[in-house]
DNA sequence: TCTATTGTTCGACTACAAGCGTACAATGGT
DNA sequence: ACCATTGTACGCTTGTAGTCGAACAATAGA
């Protein structure tokens, strides 16, 4: 594990904070991310291939949303909540709100069993 | 100029809004559309090829960030603001404001004669 | 009806991003 | 020192997005 590095404030765009938040599995793990407040790689990767999953904390990180501690050989990712609120005020919190109000929209698709569990 | 459509307010996915805001010039056009509330393509092109800029239309209406309503054979464009705010509270105010800050970085380098006009 | 104007659609090219296997690096434990 | 574990880096393939010229569609006006 080589230079993990975290860009400063004032290099955190909104065009990549979007284009992070472009693919599902980085959504799933921001969602995840702002009920944890710190999970490792292992934990989240949910038995996906690790070289995939390692792009998306790159991107992530890249763009400004997550940071990652280092501790031993495993990593800790957190969302940088504080700082991208004084970069942007309000927007992380929408986003997360809106993650959920998404999540829930899917859900009525995949879960939700009632209409072949009450046949007559 | 065919079929001009626009998803309804549940199909709206975060997903696809941030896909829209990956691209600079999107994030142009929406923060102009947040100053002027309506506005002709034309007016927005900026001197750009058409073809090009009705990509980038097409790509925030299926986001359901822009609806567009055609007078004769010019289209209005505006914000789908009240939508979005219902669809996800918040997110479109933290977007523009987050797009007002993040002009005003890229500024410091651009405009500002400042640090040139004041030698002593 | 003929023409100018406003945008869309099509097709081709280019660039970038995702997915993943494999090799590698760094650390902890024995 | 050796090995298992954790994650990154590299290289490849595939898919998708942006760019733009050229052709087309729709409408207003003469």
């Amino acid at each position: 594990m080589k230079g993990i590095s975290h860009p400063a404030l004032d290099d955190i765009s909104l065009e990549n904070v979007c284009q992070a938040l472009t693919d599902p599995v980085r959504i799933e793990i921001v969602g995840r991310l702002a009920k944890m407040s710190e999970a490792t790689c292992s934990v989240l990767n949910a038995g996906r291939p690790k070289s995939s999953m390692s792009h998306h904390y790159r991107v992530l990180r890249d763009s400004g949303l997550i940071c990652t501690r280092t501790r031993g050989t495993t990593h800790f990712n957190a969302l940088r909540r504080a700082e991208l609120d004084a970069r942007f005020p309000g927007l992380l919190d929408a986003l997360l709100k809106a993650m959920a109000v998404d999540a829930d929209g899917e859900a009525k698709y995949e879960a939700s069993p009632r209409s072949s569990t009450i046949p007559i």
